[in-house]
DNA sequence: CTGAAAGCGCTTACAG
DNA sequence: CTGAAAGCGCTTACAG
């Protein structure tokens, strides 16, 4: 069963398949009999007609399609964004094609090329270890895009992000104010920017409150085995003395508190705990964390519009950090 | 920067375009000489050519694209299954396109048209309450697509879920075995048969135990607010006397349980609790949670396998229930 | 071994 | 008010 063409309508009313293309696309009002074009649009009805994108899309050079570049959609944070995304994209009538990259710069690419092949009028992109120079690229074929949460400083373009110096410093100084010195930190040893960031917002406000950072409190993990690393880098912090934790991502907490909470230690008596964005997990543990909150609906937004904007005009480019909220709860 | 054309190709070289789209296609290999396409390939290169997919798609009436269409991509059990999805669309080549139909049925009708305008070859749904006519329509209009997880018995077309009713029934069962004969179930008023099957089995493992299944132990709920309604159904049923709860989704159980956190019961000694998926949550509750497990990876690639083999072949369709594992842990 | 030509389903500048 | 025509960037049956 064909679907049915302009060309069909066209030839069952008896008029020019332009013609059915300007009714049917509300082009020319008022400059076609209204008689005509109450026959067209019937007779759409009738024959069940629904325009092919694919094929307007080659016409106009325009997908009203964007691609979303994640770490992986399964993950809690990706997924949340996706959401955010999908909804701000929905209401400008784009749709969204998604890939994970998962933290491989091979992927990233792939997808990104895919997407690029697809004809997305745009990107959004949450870019993995070692694809600076990719984006970077990117901003020189003129591609609209825009960094979203992770970000290369050095590469140009749109970027939408949080503030995770000062989110960093705030975490820390939060604990440092309750009276712990011996703060230790659960961080990736990934060189993103924006986690280091995080941990660079720490150490300056250690070293802002007369406490030098100890290399012995500070963990740094590999992306994969975290089942195993977090439990034993907690292990390892403790026992150099820790008298609180600060995880620098909401994997790293989530796998965190799993162990805290079968551990003979109290939180937060015995214990204080901050850590990064939003996730149920927090609020089922024993003492709800503490955690720097990431306005997540307003950068995915912010990030869309400013997209959209990129389409119509490249020239100009936006780079945003927005602050973190610290929530503040039983944990610390 | 316009991007580079098989003309652009061609002119260059100075072949036609066909032997261009033919070299870079491999067709015809050996009957185009290697010198000539040897030139085309590194030219495209130097050129840095990528096909448009949009008009090649136009001219093979294939776009190498899959709608997917979810509850929410914000809930874990989407996310997970679309990961699920895209992995094994993109091991054959698929690109898929998500959207969240929020339970609404509106919503779900507007994105199978946008998927179907975009010209996808196939169509994976987790469809809502009230589009059981949809779904047939798209099965009578010869669509290729499987329901998953979710699904229409009464509507043609190709299945993948979960055995529902034996597993509502291992659930209770293993409930009863234990002892409990009060059990408590906290359901969705939702008429999606799988939500109705887990309830059925639950029904009959009772009646079969000699336990009539008392309607003041069984709450079901609106999916709006079940911040409040959840924990308002568990203080229900353990003032009816429940001795055991038994959870129809994770997002019930999710919920739940930060309320069973803060009540001065103990789980499993005061009341024992089984619920349905898995979440990182049930593993952080003090007595990680028994469930069923969905086996998502399996069912997953089995709904991609299907579909493809839909596209080849429309006439052959696939029904298939797969059963859920009872892991046992600490709560039952 | 290679090319001219038609056509996929649209849009739109142009002409009348 | 309406239509003929070109063209978006590909593929492919056909002819030579």
């Amino acid at each position: 069963m064909k679907r049915t063409s302009l060309k069909d309508i066209a030839q069952r009313v008896g008029v020019s398949t332009a013609l059915v293309s300007y009714v049917l696309n509300n082009k020319k009002e008022g400059r076609i009999s209204k008689a005509i074009a109450e026959r067209i649009r019937e007779t759409a009805r009738a024959m069940n007609y629904r325009t092919n994108q694919i094929a307007k899309s080659l016409k106009t050079n325009k997908t009203m399609t964007i691609g979303l570049v994640l770490a992986d959609i399964s993950n809690p944070f990706s997924s949340a964004i996706a959401r955010v995304i999908e909804d701000a994209a929905n209401e400008s009538k784009y749709t969204v094609l998604f890939g994970s990259a998962d933290e491989n710069p091979e992927r990233f690419r792939r997808l990104v090329d895919i997407f690029r092949d697809r004809q997305v009028d745009g990107l959004i992109l949450l870019p993995p270890n070692g694809v600076g120079e990719d984006i970077r690229r990117l901003y020189e074929q003129r591609v609209p895009f825009v960094q979203l949460d992770r970000y290369y400083p050095a590469s140009p373009g749109n970027v939408v992000a949080l503030d995770n110096f000062t989110a960093g410093f705030d975490g820390a100084s939060l604990l440092l104010s309750t009276g712990r010195s011996k703060i230790g930190l659960i961080a990736f040893e990934s060189q993103l920017y924006h986690l280091r960031q995080r941990k660079l917002g720490y150490q300056q406000a250690c070293l802002q409150a007369g406490v030098p950072p100890e290399p012995s409190l500070v963990a740094e993990l590999g992306v994969h085995q975290l089942e195993k690393t977090v439990p034993a880098a907690i292990d390892k912090l403790l026992k150099n003395g820790a008298d609180s934790l600060f995880f620098l991502s909401n994997t790293l907490s989530a796998i965190g508190l799993r162990h805290l909470n079968q551990l003979p230690i109290r939180v937060p008596d015995d214990l204080a705990v901050v850590s990064f964005d939003e996730n149920e997990l927090l609020d089922l543990f024993y003492a709800p964390l503490t955690y720097l909150q990431q306005p997540l609906e307003q950068m995915g937004r912010k990030a869309i519009e400013i997209l959209l904007a990129a389409m119509e005009n490249p020239q100009q480019i936006t780079r945003i950090n927005f602050p973190a909220t610290l929530v503040r709860r039983r944990s610390a």
